[in-house]
DNA sequence: AACACGTGGTA
DNA sequence: TTACCAAGTGT
Protein backbone atom coordinates (compact mmCIF):
# COMPACT_ATOMS: atom_id res chain seq x y z
CA UNK A 1 0.00 0.00 0.00
CA UNK A 2 1.53 3.47 -0.96
CA UNK A 3 -0.07 5.40 1.95
CA UNK A 4 1.99 8.41 3.35
CA UNK A 5 0.58 9.92 6.45
CA UNK A 6 0.43 13.59 6.87
CA UNK A 7 1.59 15.36 10.22
CA UNK A 8 -1.68 15.65 11.71
CA UNK A 9 -4.00 12.53 12.43
CA UNK A 10 -5.57 12.24 8.88
CA UNK A 11 -4.56 9.52 6.74
CA UNK A 12 -3.74 10.85 3.49
CA UNK A 13 -3.61 9.15 -0.20
CA UNK A 14 -2.19 9.31 -3.00
CA UNK A 15 -4.14 9.33 -6.33
CA UNK A 16 -1.70 6.56 -7.71
CA UNK A 17 -2.94 4.35 -4.79
CA UNK A 18 -5.12 1.74 -6.38
CA UNK A 19 -7.40 1.06 -3.52
CA UNK A 20 -8.77 4.27 -4.06
CA UNK A 21 -10.98 1.90 -7.01
CA UNK A 22 -12.07 -0.68 -4.10
CA UNK A 23 -13.32 2.81 -1.75
CA UNK A 24 -15.49 4.14 -4.83
CA UNK A 25 -16.80 0.65 -5.58
CA UNK A 26 -18.28 0.17 -2.03
CA UNK A 27 -19.46 3.77 -1.85
CA UNK A 28 -21.20 3.34 -5.03
CA UNK A 29 -23.08 -0.24 -3.64
CA UNK A 30 -24.18 1.40 -0.98
CA UNK A 31 -25.44 5.34 -1.88
CA UNK A 32 -26.67 4.37 -5.76
CA UNK A 33 -29.82 5.73 -6.55
CA UNK A 34 -32.02 3.26 -7.72
CA UNK A 35 -32.84 3.75 -11.33
CA UNK A 36 -34.73 1.86 -14.17
CA UNK A 37 -31.90 0.88 -15.95
CA UNK A 38 -30.18 -0.31 -13.18
CA UNK A 39 -31.94 -3.75 -12.48
CA UNK A 40 -30.88 -5.72 -15.50
CA UNK A 41 -28.39 -4.46 -17.14
CA UNK A 42 -29.82 -5.57 -20.32
CA UNK A 43 -27.67 -4.27 -22.88
CA UNK A 44 -31.06 -3.07 -25.11
CA UNK A 45 -31.99 -0.95 -21.64
CA UNK A 46 -28.17 0.24 -21.24
CA UNK A 47 -27.79 1.11 -24.31
CA UNK A 48 -31.48 2.99 -24.75
CA UNK A 49 -30.55 4.92 -21.45
CA UNK A 50 -27.39 5.93 -21.90
CA UNK A 51 -28.46 7.22 -25.34
CA UNK A 52 -31.04 9.75 -23.34
CA UNK A 53 -28.17 10.32 -20.79
CA UNK A 54 -26.22 12.36 -23.15
CA UNK A 55 -26.60 15.78 -21.79
CA UNK A 56 -29.42 15.11 -20.14
CA UNK A 57 -30.47 15.27 -16.85
CA UNK A 58 -30.84 11.68 -15.20
CA UNK A 59 -34.00 13.08 -13.56
CA UNK A 60 -35.43 14.17 -16.76
CA UNK A 61 -34.40 10.34 -18.96
CA UNK A 62 -36.21 8.74 -15.99
CA UNK A 63 -39.79 9.19 -17.24
CA UNK A 64 -38.87 9.27 -21.30
CA UNK A 65 -36.87 5.88 -20.38
CA UNK A 66 -39.76 3.84 -18.55
CA UNK A 67 -42.19 5.24 -21.77
CA UNK A 68 -40.09 4.46 -24.31
CA UNK A 69 -39.38 0.94 -23.20
CA UNK A 70 -43.10 0.08 -22.56
CA UNK A 71 -43.68 0.68 -25.93
CA UNK A 72 -40.44 -0.28 -27.80
CA UNK A 73 -38.80 -3.28 -25.81
CA UNK A 74 -36.06 -4.48 -28.13
CA UNK A 75 -34.40 -3.66 -31.11
CA UNK A 76 -36.55 -5.23 -33.46
CA UNK A 77 -39.38 -2.58 -32.04
CA UNK A 78 -37.22 0.42 -32.87
CA UNK A 79 -36.57 -1.00 -36.05
CA UNK A 80 -40.31 -1.36 -36.65
CA UNK A 81 -41.21 2.08 -35.63
CA UNK A 82 -41.54 5.00 -37.68
CA UNK A 83 -39.10 8.01 -37.38
CA UNK A 84 -42.34 10.11 -36.30
CA UNK A 85 -43.41 8.16 -34.00
CA UNK A 86 -39.69 7.63 -32.43
CA UNK A 87 -39.97 11.49 -32.50
CA UNK A 88 -42.42 12.04 -30.74
CA UNK A 89 -41.48 9.72 -27.62
CA UNK A 90 -38.37 11.92 -27.59
CA UNK A 91 -40.22 15.02 -27.82
CA UNK A 92 -38.67 17.63 -25.30
CA UNK A 93 -35.31 15.40 -25.04
CA UNK A 94 -33.39 17.56 -27.20
CA UNK A 95 -31.01 16.46 -29.50
CA UNK A 96 -33.16 15.03 -31.95
CA UNK A 97 -30.30 13.29 -33.87
CA UNK A 98 -29.55 10.99 -31.43
CA UNK A 99 -33.41 9.20 -32.23
CA UNK A 100 -32.42 9.06 -35.88
CA UNK A 101 -28.90 7.52 -35.00
CA UNK A 102 -30.92 4.90 -32.21
CA UNK A 103 -33.29 3.85 -35.47
CA UNK A 104 -29.96 4.05 -38.05
CA UNK A 105 -27.98 1.26 -35.70
CA UNK A 106 -31.24 -0.50 -34.89
CA UNK A 107 -31.66 -1.63 -38.35
CA UNK A 108 -27.50 -2.43 -38.54
CA UNK A 109 -27.94 -4.82 -35.37
CA UNK A 110 -30.90 -6.73 -36.62
CA UNK A 111 -29.32 -7.06 -40.15
CA UNK A 112 -25.01 -7.78 -38.87
CA UNK A 113 -26.13 -8.90 -35.63
CA UNK A 114 -29.09 -10.61 -35.85
CA UNK A 115 -30.93 -8.59 -33.15
CA UNK A 116 -27.88 -8.46 -30.66
CA UNK A 117 -25.99 -5.91 -29.23
CA UNK A 118 -22.42 -6.33 -29.50
CA UNK A 119 -20.21 -6.43 -26.67
CA UNK A 120 -17.05 -5.20 -28.09
CA UNK A 121 -16.04 -1.48 -27.79
CA UNK A 122 -14.65 -1.49 -31.50
CA UNK A 123 -18.13 -3.22 -33.26
CA UNK A 124 -19.92 -0.59 -30.56
CA UNK A 125 -17.56 2.21 -31.72
CA UNK A 126 -19.02 1.85 -35.58
CA UNK A 127 -22.82 2.09 -34.81
CA UNK A 128 -24.58 5.70 -35.39
CA UNK A 129 -24.90 8.09 -32.47
CA UNK A 130 -22.31 5.37 -30.18
CA UNK A 131 -19.26 7.43 -29.66
CA UNK A 132 -16.21 6.34 -27.33
CA UNK A 133 -18.24 7.18 -23.91
CA UNK A 134 -21.35 5.24 -24.99
CA UNK A 135 -19.77 2.67 -26.19
CA UNK A 136 -17.41 2.07 -22.92
CA UNK A 137 -20.60 2.49 -21.34
CA UNK A 138 -22.17 -0.15 -23.17
CA UNK A 139 -19.61 -2.52 -22.78
CA UNK A 140 -18.73 -2.17 -19.41
CA UNK A 141 -22.43 -2.02 -17.70
CA UNK A 142 -24.33 -4.81 -19.97
CA UNK A 143 -21.08 -6.65 -20.81
CA UNK A 144 -18.64 -6.53 -17.46
CA UNK A 145 -15.57 -5.44 -19.77
CA UNK A 146 -12.79 -3.49 -18.05
CA UNK A 147 -12.92 -0.36 -19.61
CA UNK A 148 -13.55 3.19 -18.47
CA UNK A 149 -16.07 5.21 -19.08
CA UNK A 150 -15.45 9.40 -19.14
CA UNK A 151 -18.22 11.34 -19.17
CA UNK A 152 -18.63 15.10 -18.38
CA UNK A 153 -18.86 13.66 -14.68
CA UNK A 154 -15.92 11.61 -15.05
CA UNK A 155 -13.93 14.16 -16.43
CA UNK A 156 -14.65 16.42 -13.53
CA UNK A 157 -14.06 13.81 -10.90
CA UNK A 158 -10.56 12.87 -12.04
CA UNK A 159 -9.52 16.45 -13.13
CA UNK A 160 -9.96 17.05 -9.20
CA UNK A 161 -8.75 14.06 -8.28
CA UNK A 162 -5.15 14.62 -10.20
CA UNK A 163 -5.70 18.06 -9.48
CA UNK A 164 -5.17 18.91 -13.25
CA UNK A 165 -3.95 22.59 -14.10
CA UNK A 166 -4.19 22.13 -17.96
CA UNK A 167 -7.62 22.78 -19.70
CA UNK A 168 -9.52 19.20 -20.21
CA UNK A 169 -10.43 20.27 -23.78
CA UNK A 170 -6.55 19.64 -24.64
CA UNK A 171 -6.15 16.64 -26.76
CA UNK A 172 -3.89 14.71 -24.19
CA UNK A 173 -5.83 15.06 -21.29
CA UNK A 174 -8.87 11.96 -22.39
CA UNK A 175 -6.21 9.93 -22.78
CA UNK A 176 -4.64 10.53 -19.53
CA UNK A 177 -7.67 10.77 -17.56
CA UNK A 178 -8.81 7.13 -19.55
CA UNK A 179 -5.66 5.92 -18.11
CA UNK A 180 -5.86 7.36 -14.28
CA UNK A 181 -9.73 5.82 -14.25
CA UNK A 182 -8.33 2.33 -16.06
CA UNK A 183 -5.38 1.95 -13.29
CA UNK A 184 -7.86 2.99 -10.44
CA UNK A 185 -10.87 0.62 -11.72
CA UNK A 186 -10.50 -2.46 -9.63
CA UNK A 187 -10.54 -5.68 -11.96
CA UNK A 188 -13.74 -7.13 -12.89
CA UNK A 189 -15.65 -3.75 -11.29
CA UNK A 190 -16.10 -2.06 -14.09
CA UNK A 191 -19.64 -1.84 -13.90
CA UNK A 192 -19.34 -0.83 -10.22
CA UNK A 193 -16.71 1.59 -10.65
CA UNK A 194 -17.86 3.46 -13.84
CA UNK A 195 -21.00 4.29 -12.20
CA UNK A 196 -19.47 5.31 -8.80
CA UNK A 197 -17.16 7.76 -10.66
CA UNK A 198 -20.15 9.36 -12.41
CA UNK A 199 -22.56 8.83 -9.60
CA UNK A 200 -19.90 10.36 -7.22
CA UNK A 201 -19.76 13.31 -10.04
CA UNK A 202 -23.32 13.95 -9.78
CA UNK A 203 -24.16 13.48 -6.48
CA UNK A 204 -20.93 14.80 -4.26
CA UNK A 205 -18.28 16.07 -6.49
CA UNK A 206 -20.71 18.31 -8.42
CA UNK A 207 -19.97 21.36 -10.48
CA UNK A 208 -21.03 23.96 -8.09
CA UNK A 209 -20.77 23.56 -4.22
CA UNK A 210 -19.06 20.17 -4.12
CA UNK A 211 -19.81 18.12 -0.58
CA UNK A 212 -15.63 17.33 0.02
CA UNK A 213 -17.33 16.40 4.05
CA UNK A 214 -19.44 13.92 1.94
CA UNK A 215 -17.21 12.35 -0.03
CA UNK A 216 -15.74 8.83 0.28
CA UNK A 217 -12.15 9.66 -1.19
CA UNK A 218 -11.66 13.33 -0.91
CA UNK A 219 -8.33 11.62 1.34
CA UNK A 220 -7.33 10.78 -2.25
CA UNK A 221 -8.37 14.29 -3.55
CA UNK A 222 -4.69 16.61 -4.91
CA UNK A 223 -7.37 19.42 -5.71
CA UNK A 224 -8.96 18.94 -2.00
CA UNK A 225 -5.45 19.03 -0.45
CA UNK A 226 -4.80 22.03 -2.44
CA UNK A 227 -7.77 24.06 -1.99
CA UNK A 228 -8.17 23.72 -5.34
CA UNK A 229 -11.68 22.04 -5.91
CA UNK A 230 -13.57 24.81 -7.28
CA UNK A 231 -11.41 25.43 -10.01
CA UNK A 232 -11.07 21.95 -11.41
CA UNK A 233 -11.83 21.33 -14.02
CA UNK A 234 -10.15 24.10 -16.00
CA UNK A 235 -12.22 24.92 -19.38
CA UNK A 236 -11.37 26.84 -22.34
CA UNK A 237 -13.93 27.71 -24.67
CA UNK A 238 -17.39 29.21 -24.43
CA UNK A 239 -19.62 30.39 -27.20
CA UNK A 240 -20.96 33.95 -27.31
CA UNK A 241 -24.80 33.71 -26.72
CA UNK A 242 -26.64 35.60 -29.69
CA UNK A 243 -30.15 37.52 -29.42
CA UNK A 244 -33.24 36.40 -31.68
CA UNK A 245 -36.09 37.28 -32.01
CA UNK A 246 -39.04 35.21 -34.29
CA UNK A 247 -42.33 35.25 -34.95
CA UNK A 248 -44.71 32.70 -36.15
CA UNK A 249 -48.39 32.30 -37.12
CA UNK A 250 -51.24 29.86 -36.02
CA UNK A 251 -53.30 29.88 -39.12
CA UNK A 252 -56.67 28.82 -38.72
CA UNK A 253 -58.89 27.96 -41.37
CA UNK A 254 -61.74 25.83 -41.53
CA UNK A 255 -61.32 24.95 -38.14
CA UNK A 256 -57.64 23.44 -38.47
CA UNK A 257 -54.50 25.07 -38.16
CA UNK A 258 -51.02 24.60 -40.49
CA UNK A 259 -48.42 22.79 -39.31
CA UNK A 260 -45.08 21.80 -41.40
CA UNK A 261 -42.67 19.06 -40.83
CA UNK A 262 -38.70 20.50 -40.83
CA UNK A 263 -36.47 19.10 -43.06
CA UNK A 264 -34.17 16.27 -42.39
CA UNK A 265 -30.65 16.96 -41.21
CA UNK A 266 -30.43 20.39 -39.34
CA UNK A 267 -31.65 21.75 -36.26
CA UNK A 268 -35.06 20.07 -34.92
CA UNK A 269 -34.79 17.76 -38.25
CA UNK A 270 -38.07 15.53 -38.97
CA UNK A 271 -40.05 17.95 -36.28
CA UNK A 272 -43.09 19.69 -36.71
CA UNK A 273 -43.37 23.66 -36.01
CA UNK A 274 -45.79 26.45 -36.71
CA UNK A 275 -44.89 28.86 -39.95
CA UNK A 276 -42.79 32.06 -39.68
CA UNK A 277 -39.72 33.64 -39.09
CA UNK A 278 -37.02 35.72 -38.08
CA UNK A 279 -37.63 39.40 -37.57
CA UNK A 280 -35.43 41.41 -39.36
CA UNK A 281 -33.59 44.72 -38.17
CA UNK A 282 -36.12 47.55 -37.88
CA UNK A 283 -39.24 45.23 -38.20
CA UNK A 284 -42.50 44.69 -36.32
CA UNK A 285 -43.30 40.81 -35.18
CA UNK A 286 -46.55 41.51 -37.13
CA UNK A 287 -44.72 42.67 -40.09
CA UNK A 288 -42.52 39.86 -40.01
CA UNK A 289 -45.09 37.34 -39.83
CA UNK A 290 -46.72 38.34 -42.97
CA UNK A 291 -43.35 38.85 -45.01
CA UNK A 292 -42.34 35.05 -43.88
CA UNK A 293 -45.67 33.47 -44.27
CA UNK A 294 -45.40 35.55 -47.97
CA UNK A 295 -41.69 34.27 -48.81
CA UNK A 296 -42.24 30.59 -46.94
CA UNK A 297 -46.08 29.87 -48.50
CA UNK A 298 -46.70 32.02 -50.58
CA UNK A 299 -49.81 33.43 -48.64
CA UNK A 300 -51.25 36.19 -47.33
CA UNK A 301 -52.37 36.38 -43.72
CA UNK A 302 -54.76 38.58 -42.10
CA UNK A 303 -53.53 39.37 -38.44
CA UNK A 304 -56.14 38.33 -35.09
CA UNK A 305 -54.14 39.18 -32.06
CA UNK A 306 -51.12 37.99 -30.34
CA UNK A 307 -51.33 34.82 -28.42
CA UNK A 308 -48.30 35.03 -26.53
CA UNK A 309 -44.41 36.12 -26.05
CA UNK A 310 -42.28 32.83 -25.19
CA UNK A 311 -38.74 33.54 -24.47
CA UNK A 312 -36.59 30.37 -24.39
CA UNK A 313 -33.06 28.56 -25.41
CA UNK A 314 -31.97 26.83 -28.37
CA UNK A 315 -28.08 26.30 -28.33
CA UNK A 316 -26.62 28.91 -28.42
CA UNK A 317 -29.35 31.36 -29.13
CA UNK A 318 -31.45 33.10 -26.93
CA UNK A 319 -35.10 33.29 -28.60
CA UNK A 320 -37.82 35.79 -28.10
CA UNK A 321 -40.91 33.71 -30.08
CA UNK A 322 -44.36 36.46 -30.66
CA UNK A 323 -46.97 34.13 -31.84
CA UNK A 324 -49.98 35.60 -33.68
CA UNK A 325 -53.66 33.93 -34.61
CA UNK A 326 -53.84 34.55 -38.36
CA UNK A 327 -56.44 33.45 -41.04
CA UNK A 328 -56.00 33.64 -45.04
CA UNK A 329 -56.66 36.96 -46.38
CA UNK A 330 -58.10 36.49 -48.84
CA UNK A 331 -59.28 32.51 -47.74
CA UNK A 332 -58.94 29.64 -50.46
CA UNK A 333 -55.47 30.56 -50.83
CA UNK A 334 -53.51 27.28 -50.85
CA UNK A 335 -49.62 26.91 -49.11
CA UNK A 336 -46.63 26.38 -51.21
CA UNK A 337 -43.72 24.98 -49.35
CA UNK A 338 -40.67 26.06 -49.49
CA UNK A 339 -38.08 24.92 -47.02
CA UNK A 340 -40.61 22.69 -45.15
CA UNK A 341 -40.82 18.80 -46.62
CA UNK A 342 -44.32 18.23 -45.82
CA UNK A 343 -47.35 20.64 -44.65
CA UNK A 344 -50.91 19.56 -42.73
CA UNK A 345 -54.46 21.34 -41.96
CA UNK A 346 -54.83 19.38 -38.55
CA UNK A 347 -57.95 19.97 -35.83
CA UNK A 348 -56.01 22.02 -32.44
CA UNK A 349 -57.29 18.72 -30.56
CA UNK A 350 -55.12 16.77 -32.59
CA UNK A 351 -51.46 18.53 -32.17
CA UNK A 352 -50.81 16.12 -29.14
CA UNK A 353 -49.94 13.63 -31.86
CA UNK A 354 -47.20 15.42 -34.03
CA UNK A 355 -43.34 16.13 -32.23
CA UNK A 356 -42.54 19.82 -31.70
CA UNK A 357 -39.55 21.33 -30.50
CA UNK A 358 -40.61 22.49 -26.67
CA UNK A 359 -41.34 26.41 -27.58
CA UNK A 360 -44.12 24.93 -30.13
CA UNK A 361 -45.80 22.79 -27.55
CA UNK A 362 -45.60 25.73 -24.56
CA UNK A 363 -47.36 27.49 -27.61
CA UNK A 364 -49.66 24.52 -28.18
CA UNK A 365 -50.60 24.16 -24.54
CA UNK A 366 -51.90 27.99 -24.23
CA UNK A 367 -53.69 27.93 -26.96
CA UNK A 368 -55.69 25.03 -25.76
CA UNK A 369 -56.03 26.55 -22.21
CA UNK A 370 -57.71 29.41 -24.82
CA UNK A 371 -59.77 26.69 -26.88
CA UNK A 372 -63.68 27.18 -27.14
CA UNK A 373 -63.02 31.33 -26.28
CA UNK A 374 -62.29 31.99 -29.87
CA UNK A 375 -60.92 29.33 -32.06
C1' DA B 1 -9.97 21.55 -33.61
C1' DA B 2 -13.97 23.78 -33.19
C1' DC B 3 -18.59 24.14 -33.76
C1' DA B 4 -23.59 22.45 -34.40
C1' DC B 5 -26.97 20.26 -32.03
C1' DG B 6 -32.00 21.16 -27.27
C1' DT B 7 -33.48 21.93 -23.06
C1' DG B 8 -34.17 23.42 -18.43
C1' DG B 9 -32.07 24.36 -13.90
C1' DT B 10 -29.27 27.37 -11.03
C1' DA B 11 -26.85 31.53 -9.26
C1' DT C 1 -32.01 38.75 -16.51
C1' DT C 2 -27.90 36.96 -18.34
C1' DA C 3 -24.59 33.31 -18.29
C1' DC C 4 -23.08 28.99 -17.23
C1' DC C 5 -23.73 24.30 -17.21
C1' DA C 6 -25.24 18.98 -17.84
C1' DA C 7 -24.48 11.14 -18.16
C1' DG C 8 -21.66 13.38 -26.04
C1' DT C 9 -21.63 12.59 -31.10
C1' DG C 10 -20.82 13.92 -35.79
C1' DT C 11 -18.47 16.61 -38.97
Amino acid sequence: MAKTSSSGSNMRHDPEDESIGTCLVEWFCRNQRPLPWRRHYDPYAVWISETMLQQTQMTKVVPYFERWMDRLPNVRAVAEASLDELLQLWEGLGYYSRVRHLKKAADIILARYGGQIPSDEKALRRLPGIGDYTAAAIASLAFGRDVPVLDGNAQRVTARLLDWEKPVEDSHTKKAFQQALRRWMPPGRAREFNQAVMELGSMVCAPRRPACDACPVFSWCRAYAAGTVPHRPVKTRRLAAEQVTVAVAVLHDNGNVFIQKRPPGGLMAGLWEFPGGKVEEGESPEEAVKRELCEELGVTVKLLGKIAEIRHAVTRFRIRLHAFRCVLDPSGQIPTLRSAVEALWVPPAFLDRFAFPSANRRLIRILQEHSGLDL
